[in-house]
DNA sequence: TATGAATGAGCTTTCATTCAT
DNA sequence: AATGAATGAAAGCTCATTCAT
């Protein structure tokens, strides 16, 4: 049984390396250090690797967690310390979350995972800012699309464009959309 | 030559559709309509075909224009007309726009490209931000932090979560980012 | 104990649908319910389970001590009754029949025991034949051709054949064969 | 195309010696002389090898010409003769006529092209016997039902039977069916 | 310039069999 | 006596690429 959590480790790390289709069975039992017959004794075929590595890997009740241990204060720093949470989630899992944005045109159980994993994170940013504003913290008339906004900014960031800084564009992200732009009257 | 184009065509159309290490050469011969040596004859392997593909069909030139079209309106309607545009063009050029997504990570030469045609974008609507702050139509004090998260979500919207309306979610971008967030005091 | 009889149950069905090559000792193990260890416990190999299968469960015995008990009719009563035991044998064991028939060019050993079911048909055929003959209840003068040719149109027509109805068939054999052909001079 | 007849004559040899399932695509390849790709060239799958096989090769014009050949002589020697024609055929064809008796049960498409030969035999053997009961040369009742038991006999002889000898089985046949049986009043 | 046959490495998967427990 | 994990050879098949013509 300890065998098929060192498959799904090499399975893990070389999707997210070279992708699903570029990586080989025989790859993922050399990595993980079992023989090539092992993997579909525990595995269908090799697609089951894929779903059963973010079945069981996707860090969706990590992510809700420590979402929501967000501390209540003033909306500015709140939003740094959710978009800090966030970034560093998705560090400490950063091969599972490659997997997730590279495998998703691909394979439909990957995409609907990812979007779970989007879509609960803008609930529970969102319903913050409600919050937030309900408080009074916080002026904004749809919380729900300044959530989505910060999210995929920092997924960008993080995941898809490799030149940002992510922590650097956090902040710079926080402070542009508090700042906000004005149409001039 | 119009072979060494059909070629293109049909390998535009599978590379979007199920990836390039998911297409076969003679897959892309097929739906080409030519003999399967025929390709290795305009392209001296399959990497090659991909790097024409992006080199030869990217949408830089044709965005850029577009782009720099944009009306001087006030912020408001430019945003809204910036973006449509934009969407426009991705439309227009779906395929090549998921390829240069797709296979970024796995082709850096697709992945520098892409990025080009990103920060070039950005610096076009930042350009515009920054003109319109000058004329005094707008009030904001990171242009280009604004394009880059504007773009990001049209990005993101048009390519990467195939549950939105970009559309719609294009509206809300707006409308939301020049209500802008505020910190109460 | 009880577990080797599923395993052969099993084997038996398996064999004789989509023959041994393409039998599994895993699909066995699993049309048996049992381990798939324990095919491995009661037979050395693969060939063991298809060798013990005809050794235990040739319908040998079954099918001389029914030919036996042909009553004493007329020649033509009689062969409709020697023919219709030997195809209710033969559908009651039709598995182990298929395979008889079916394994017989690979294995050597099912060649023997399927011959043996064969000739021992045919003598006791042939003796019954030949006892009516002394009886003055036919004319016949190669009383073992006779048989081996009525015989071989029944395994035909029972396990060969799959258009033929066998039971009609044996009607039209007996009949056919009970009046003769005979050369004009 | 000269490789694709090396790459048929070698599975002919191998499917009758050996059986489909435990004939391998590079085992083919090695008799055949040609690399392990090559096969899958010619033919999509292994499966295609045997149709392809069959149908190309099955000896049914062969058959059907040499049978009708039959010289208008008396019953006795025209069933002899009719006899040792199919018998020749068989055994020049001898590969394919094995596959067609050993692939039947597995592979509906040999099973039908086995099932055209054998009623396409009865039927000229049935012709046959009917003209000359209409010549007033035999008396028979049931033509076809003849033709039937005499061609069954034969295959079995020729390919089912190893113990017999054909030729000579083919002769007691003929007599024993010609002299008849005769139910005693 | 154009082509289809040829090539062999490598892929995913299956499988009979072994073995520690 | 019973079991499920382990093993590696071999299977069918795919594929990018080469090459003679």
């Amino acid at each position: 049984m300890q065998a098929r959590q060192r498959i799904l480790d090499a399975a893990q790390v070389l999707f997210a390396l070279r992708g699903f289709d570029a990586t080989s069975t025989k790859g993922i039992a050399q990595e993980a250090g079992v023989p090539q017959g092992l993997v579909f004794y525990y595995f269908a075929n090799k697609e089951k690797i894929l779903e059963d590595l973010v079945r069981e890997r996707s860090f969706l009740p990590e992510m809700e967690q420590i979402l929501r241990a967000a501390p209540e204060v003033r909306a500015k720093e709140a939003l740094h310390e959710l978009g800090r949470r966030f970034l560093a989630v998705v560090t400490r899992r950063e091969a599972i979350a490659r997997i997730l944005v590279r495998e998703s045109p691909n394979h439909p159980q990957v995409a609907e995972r990812w979007r779970q994993m989007r879509e609960s994170a803008i609930g529970i940013i969102g319903s913050y800012l409600e919050g937030a504003v309900e408080r009074g913290h916080l002026h904004a008339s749809r919380p729900e699309t300044i959530a989505r906004i910060f999210l995929y900014n920092l997924i960008f960031a993080a995941l898809i464009d490799e030149t940002l800084d992510a922590e650097q564009y956090l902040n710079n992200v926080v402070e542009t959309m508090l700042e906000g732009i004005t149409d001039s009257p």
